[in-house]
DNA sequence: ATGGCTGTTATCCG
DNA sequence: CCGGATAACAGCCA
């Protein structure tokens, strides 16, 4: 679930919770989850300091302290960050920071997710696709020099960050290109029509998260942020996306039914008439 | 019930 | 340098 749209909702949420509160205690429940410096350092290093700034960077939420230390939070595949009043840890915790009167709890299952000190993690990361850095030129520039299909480059966090499986082959069926398509053979014109389809697509998923009423602590995937499962768990079967998890289902603009192919080991869905 | 799928990404190869 | 395969892991579903 946690690509660009569903960080951005989540920091939203979490903003007014978290700044202004002073970290009293540090509990680091899964110390493979801490990358950057020691599980010891970070209990250490947080522990009576004020949050004075939440915000997103591609993927990760970025904490801003009041001392200038700054720690990272990715959510990997099935990270939640919550606020709750309950102060017992839980299986699947990672961490938890005792806040002045509730916790901050880290829970990642799959354990894909960290936390990191300091901002190391986040030098390699491309420009923020809904930022003035995210040109066509340094689009255009960045793909004409790779041959991989367009998809697969879509997920390369360097190229631009915060696209995910689900929102590159969302985008890809709004630009109306082929998902295998190599990317030194796009046409200027198709690198800008997948450049505006990926700013689209990015907030109208923003847009749609932000109206849905989200239980952050749920692990029920149904709850949580906004991607619905498949199969009996989904919540709205064919509402949702264009293409994503919709194999078998007519395309939205010509009601061909949407084909699921692999592309670099991932699931990937498009319209086999619009998308060519 | 078992095995194959899954929203991420670092790292290892050729 | 580029690109493909793999691994890290637990839970859900067929």
């Amino acid at each position: 679930m946690p690509e660009l749209p569903e960080v951005e909702i989540l920091v939203r949420h979490l903003r007014p919770r978290v700044v202004g509160e002073r970290i009293r205690d540090v509990r680091i429940l899964r110390a493979r989850s801490v990358w950057d410096t020691t599980p010891r350092q970070l209990a250490a290093a947080l522990p009576g300091r004020t949050i004075r700034r939440l915000t997103r960077r591609a993927k990760y939420l970025r904490f801003d302290l009041d001392d200038r230390q700054v720690f990272l939070l990715h959510l990997g595949m099935t990270g939640r960050v919550f606020v709750t009043a309950q102060a017992d840890a839980h299986k699947h915790d990672v961490a938890r920071l005792q806040l002045t009167r509730a916790d901050l709890v880290f829970h990642d299952p799959r354990q894909f997710g960290h936390l990191a000190l300091g901002e190391d993690s986040l030098r390699g990361l491309g420009p923020e696709p809904l930022g003035r850095a995210f040109t066509a030129n340094r689009f255009a520039d960045a793909l004409s020099r790779s041959r991989a299909p367009i998809k697969v480059r879509l997920l390369d966090q360097s190229l631009v960050a915060g696209i995910g499986n689900i929102y590159a082959s969302e985008a890809l069926w709004k630009a109306k290109l082929d998902p295998r398509m190599p990317c030194g053979r796009l046409r200027e014109a198709e690198v800008e029509r997948l450049r505006v389809a990926i700013v689209r697509t990015l907030r109208a998923a923003i847009r749609f998260g932000g109206g849905l009423s989200l239980d952050f602590a749920s692990t029920n995937p149904v709850d949580g942020l906004f991607y619905h499962g498949s199969g009996s768990r989904r919540e709205n079967p064919s509402e949702h996306f264009d293409v994503y998890d919709r194999e078998g289902q007519p395309c939205r603009r010509c009601r061909v039914p949407i084909v699921r192919i692999g592309l670099g080991g991932r699931g990937t869905f498009f319209c086999p008439r619009c998308q060519s």
